[in-house]
DNA sequence: CTGTTAGCGCATTCAT
DNA sequence: ATGAATGCGCTAACAG
């Protein structure tokens, strides 16, 4: 019923061996052979069977991606250029050559669904993973993501971090592209402090990120490096990473401390929720408070007014990492590089009017 | 080096074929001996090899999930519902059961990525597609598209369209969910020229894509219901479904018929960028002008003013996909449904002011 | 450059 | 309810 690779051996008058050798290109094989292969493969539409290679070869195409959640743009904007790395431009004929399969995996920000998909993942034994976005620093689960990650390599799985801070004792990973989220941080609230604001909120995103943990220390340092520090509970809130949860927590910030003249937000999603919070309000942008965000994500620039962020470049990010998953580039010296992060003054910021 | 089956088998002092039944779950067997088959597992820390199985049984729970473009939330939303229902919860162990591994392919677009996929697919002997999205039209596409997933169907793969119009001559869908663009559409044109509008701009997608020609046909039957027809030259414009794109259609409309009181917008990303044109020409929203958009993202109601639009439920099609996919849920009458559009009126609309 | 020979690790008959 | 035997379709030595 399904056409084998015996099949096409048959077909082309050939051992099943110069097929699979041809079909895998790795290997040199007279180009007559080869067109002769390639002819019968085409007449008898043949497909290699995947898992039947993948356990001979004891390695499949397979790469993984992990999002923590796929319906955010700042992971598909990594993913995706990832992926088109990974998967190459395909040659036009839908026939599909040795290509990996890149796929996108959501965990949804869930550490047991992370685990559950790389032990899928292992169990495809796939060719590579790319972690994306900040880790969860729960002992317990960065121990459990440790030993798995370390399983993995040893299978021979390339591992790599993008936008994920390196874990601290495993070099299971090949390589790790992380973000600089304290600097940026730091950067975006000296810009507020040199416009002359001095009470400003900071709604921080879930507890226990490194993301979160590392853009509220680059807030802080900056508002004690400028004498600011000592009313940091009155003026942080936390809430998960989206549109949402700014809403509320800049409704409850502005509630609890009435006389900020500005809001720092976790990242640009919850930047525009907490914008609706100071209108509904009936405070102005800028005038009355400043907001800012970060990752400067497509939409922020259209913003009204236009969102003050930091710019993560998270295309180049994401196809840096699916080279290097790819083994195509050479990984950066002790396998870690931290990417900077660029401050976007944008209209959204201004000086303080009273 | 690595654990296999047999090495479990030996450890529980049972047979290969008894580990493999336990694992599987779709045999009786004795409760003690499934436990110390279960101990056996978690002492060895043994992982089922997927291709192994795969190659065995010949079907693998590999599901994919295909997506024009993976950074829009339109299909990020959709993939991640689809990918919950079908990834099952997890039982928090990270161990993976029975569990089927979701992936999410991003085909940018591309017909040929698509193809290159759909074959990436069946050399994985998925266990299911699903497709999500609107289809190109163009007849050869389509054809091929139809071959490859006639032989998909045939080697077992579940086909699920999720977005996407019913292909006209293939039964190897399993199911198609179908949004009313066209009606959606319709509706929304119906509530401008309500409010007075007689001069509308439409910002169109690409050409030749299903989504495209069913919003625009909506708004044109609108439009011609109204008596409004006769200038639809000068009153569209093409583009791809982004905010640049938005931008420089909406500044080129507004240049060729100054005199329009309305825009309307593919989807809400493109009006997004049809909003910065008319705000950059010094117009106002919706005072001079209104715009409208389509598929009511996250975002659109944070757009100052915020945007009238029309509403895809994109989680519940995404979710419905995804059991449809796992055969949680029996297909609808005919293999296909359609989902309702909803018109969502807010701010960016109002009576024209001349 | 090409053919021959062995498994890869597991699911599934068929027995018991 | 469990064990023994067979083959899924392919790749990888090893020869030649």
């Amino acid at each position: 019923m399904t056409v084998t690779l015996a099949d096409v051996a048959a077909r082309a008058r050939v051992s099943p061996a110069t097929v699979s050798r041809v079909l895998n290109g790795n290997y040199p094989v007279a180009s007559s052979t080869r067109e002769r292969v390639l002819r019968a493969v085409d007449e008898l539409d043949y497909v290699l069977n995947g898992p039947a290679s993948s356990l001979a070869a004891a390695t499949s195409d397979l790469v993984g991606i992990l999002v923590n959640d796929i319906a955010d743009p700042f992971f598909g904007i990594m993913a995706g250029a990832a992926q088109s790395e990974i998967g190459g431009p395909g040659d036009g004929s839908g026939r599909a050559g040795g290509e990996k399969l890149a796929v996108v995996c959501n965990t949804g920000g869930s550490p047991e669904r992370e685990l559950t998909y790389l032990t899928l993942l292992q169990r495809q034994r796939a060719a590579a993973v790319v972690l994306t976005g900040g880790a969860l620093e729960d002992p317990a689960h960065q121990a459990a993501m440790a030993a798995k990650l370390a399983k993995l390599a040893d299978a021979g799985t390339r591992i790599v971090f993008c936008g994920r801070p390196p874990l601290p004792d495993t070099d299971a990973v090949a390589a790790a592209l992380t973000f600089d989220n304290r600097g940026g941080a730091r950067r975006l609230t000296e810009h507020l402090i040199a416009l002359g604001h001095r009470r400003i909120g900071y709604v921080a995103g879930p507890l226990e990120r490194t993301t979160t943990r590392h853009r509220l220390e680059g807030h802080r340092e900056a508002m004690a490096a400028a004498g600011l520090q000592g009313d940091e509970e009155n003026l942080t809130e936390h809430g998960p990473y989206d549109r949402g949860s700014g809403y509320d927590a800049t409704r409850e910030l502005l509630r609890r401390a009435p006389d900020v003249t500005a809001v720092v937000a976790a990242n640009d999603t919850v930047a525009l929720g907490a914008c609706a919070a100071v209108r509904d309000r009936g405070l102005r942008i800028p005038e009355d408070v400043s907001v800012a965000g970060f990752d400067d994500l497509p939409f922020s620039v259209d913003a009204v007014p236009a969102l003050t962020t930091v710019r993560l470049p998270l295309f180049e990010a994401g196809a840096r990492a699916g080279r290097l998953a790819m083994g195509k580039e050479t990984p950066p010296p002790g396998g870690i590089a931290t990417i900077d992060a660029e401050l976007m003054e944008r209209g959204s910021t201004a000086p303080p009017s009273h």
